[in-house]
DNA sequence: GTCAACTGAGTGATGATTCATTCAGTTGTA
DNA sequence: TACAACTGAATGAATCATCACTCAGTTGAC
């Protein structure tokens, strides 16, 4: 009896729902956000993850690849999500919240994951130049490409550079999590999004 | 005449207007941009200062004190030059664009610098912090400062928050020197500030 | 000769990574 | 059903390179 709810147990820790990556990869994000990057020991990162040193190496090449993981699996779904999000949605005001909201709502769902987004992946530019050419740059494309939609339709003023007006929102969205983060105070992020809606449209908009 | 010469240089480098200190802070600064601060080692400071690694202890606590003080000392510059720029300057519009002009032309002058401060600078939750309590947080006041200006003026909508418009500005102008670091085209990132405020000023302008 | 500035080899701690070993669970055989 | 052989995930102690920092000694200006 008791030996079959152990053997339950273990089944359930090491091959249920969450796999031992994802496992470790949680750990990670917390230890990363507590500590900094260069400060988690590999050792912390197994404590966390209530594994031995060696395991971690058994699903990540190196304490660097866990960081990259930490990204690229976010990102990819961040992504995806924004997509599937704007799916029906005409107006490319409207596209433009949404993901707007969408951001810093996912943000403001997990502050340690936040505080890896916004302070540990922009430690190096080794990590930027990289990160920038993976998930980063796609996602600055999906808003460039609702812009320049928004230009053609009308809505937004046409002799504004896209990509420079990505930026600007881009910016503004990041300032806001980073502000979240080393805040004290506990306020919503996700609302601040609408504040930054309404002054970037309305900066931008024609006539 | 000659062997004169060389003591006016010798002289020059080492009590002259640049002190050892100084030619530490800036080695430091080239370092730390082309490594980043947790790769570089103190040894390749003292090289690029051409001076003993003991030297740099002589100047500095430790080599955390040594971005502590790059931090502190261009930013206090940052913001002296900032008041003045706008000490008789009526309009709140044009002293918020002058201040964002500063604010691209000092970063665009000194890539290393600029990359210590969009890169190296944001590397940790404990940094931000120190960061923020120190010289940050008197740069985002002079912003909303002068925002406030605006809206007691009329010529800002009233019914925005300062603080978060303060954020909004300081973040997008952060993301185009981000960008800009980033990017391996170069162009002159001071003009960026234009547009920036362009689409801020408008986007916050009262009616 | 004195003193302040400077030097750089040495030290001690640290922490990423490895790998010989264990053992729970699976397979194959009778 | 029983049991021997096998598998590979997991372990964690040991390795080994790496640096931040120290300090005993040197230099050179006056």
């Amino acid at each position: 009896m008791i030996h079959s709810v152990v053997i339950m147990a273990k089944r359930a820790s090491r091959n249920g729902t969450t796999g031992k990556r994802e496992l470790i990869l949680r750990a990670a994000t917390r230890v990363f956000a507590r500590n900094g990057y260069f400060n988690s020991k590999v050792a912390d990162i197994a404590r966390a993850a209530d594994v031995a040193d060696g395991t971690v190496y058994l699903y990540f090449k190196s304490k660097e690849e866990i960081l990259h993981s930490i990204f690229d699996q976010n990102m990819a779904a961040a992504i995806a999500s924004g997509r599937e999000l704007i799916a029906n949605v005409k107006d490319p005001r409207e596209k433009l919240r949404r993901i707007a909201k969408l951001h810093l709502e996912r943000l403001g769902a997990d502050r340690d994951l936040a505080v890896v987004f916004q302070v540990e992946l922009r430690g190096s530019t080794k990590f930027m130049e990289e990160f920038s050419a993976a998930g980063f740059a796609e996602y600055l494309n999906l808003l460039r490409t609702i812009f320049e939609e928004g230009q053609r339709s009308g809505a937004f003023r046409k002799n504004l550079s896209a990509k420079v007006m990505t930026k600007i929102l881009f910016g503004a969205l990041d300032e806001m999590a980073t502000n979240w983060i080393i805040s004290q105070r506990s306020y919503k992020l996700e609302p601040m999004a609408d504040v930054v809606m309404d002054v970037f449209l309305n900066g931008v908009s024609a006539e």
